[in-house]
DNA sequence: CTGTATCCCCGTGGATACTG
DNA sequence: CAGTATCCACGGGGATACAG
């Protein structure tokens, strides 16, 4: 995953940034965190749009990181389900971070937005 | 800039990162927060890799956010300094999260390789 | 020095069909 | 249900040349 340039930045903050790329696996993260487990399925309906290749990919990227555990049940029919690592946890107070920035910043387009009109 | 589908996410994190999409945004912060301001070729140095023709473009993102300011002084030659705004400002606790996750995480990584050997 | 203007590559993610 | 396997489209970013 990207180890091909040795960039080595001196902000780590990137190396976070690039554990956590891929179009969908912050908001994998925010309903695993929501829900302290959830199959397979059940994240597919969670998030519109994403498909099961990429969903797929993305929770093998996050599970390999050690961020995501991954629990098969041996049923038929399978069920597979999905839960943040204690490690993972520690990835919240960004998230949350994120998330209260992410709403000052919407609050503060739409006033600008209004403004001229 | 990717207003595109209305996804409408229920993370307003994922915003956040929309905002701050692009591969070298962080890293340009992270020296415009080390140091109060910095001329474009100051920034193309402490930036290996990075082009000309990129670094002006998520330069120009950002300012357009308002998270940074871009003051031109009529001289010759021309001389420009980015900095970051009060407003940037409010990102410095979502980044120093990430550089000591991103540390962390390096050395875990590396106890785990060297665990292996 | 601080940019534009062109052209192009390639990796990420999307669409679809199939399987244990 | 929970995935693989193929194939493909797109756009962000890189290379290079040029300009005020």
């Amino acid at each position: 995953m990207s180890s091909s340039h040795r960039e080595d930045s001196p902000c780590s903050a990137v190396s976070t940034l690039q554990v956590l790329s891929g179009k969908w696996k912050w908001l994998i993260l925010y309903h695993l965190f929501e829900h302290p487990s959830l199959r397979f399925s059940e994240l597919m309906r969670r998030i519109p749009g994403i498909t099961q290749r990429v969903l797929t990919k993305q929770l093998r990227e996050l599970e390999e990181e050690g961020i995501v555990e991954r629990t098969v049940y041996p049923e038929v029919p399978p069920r597979v389900e999905y839960a943040i690592t204690p490690y993972g946890q520690s990835l919240r107070p960004i998230l949350d971070l994120m998330h209260a920035w992410g709403l000052e910043h919407l609050r503060r387009k739409a006033e600008r937005a209004h403004q001229e009109s």
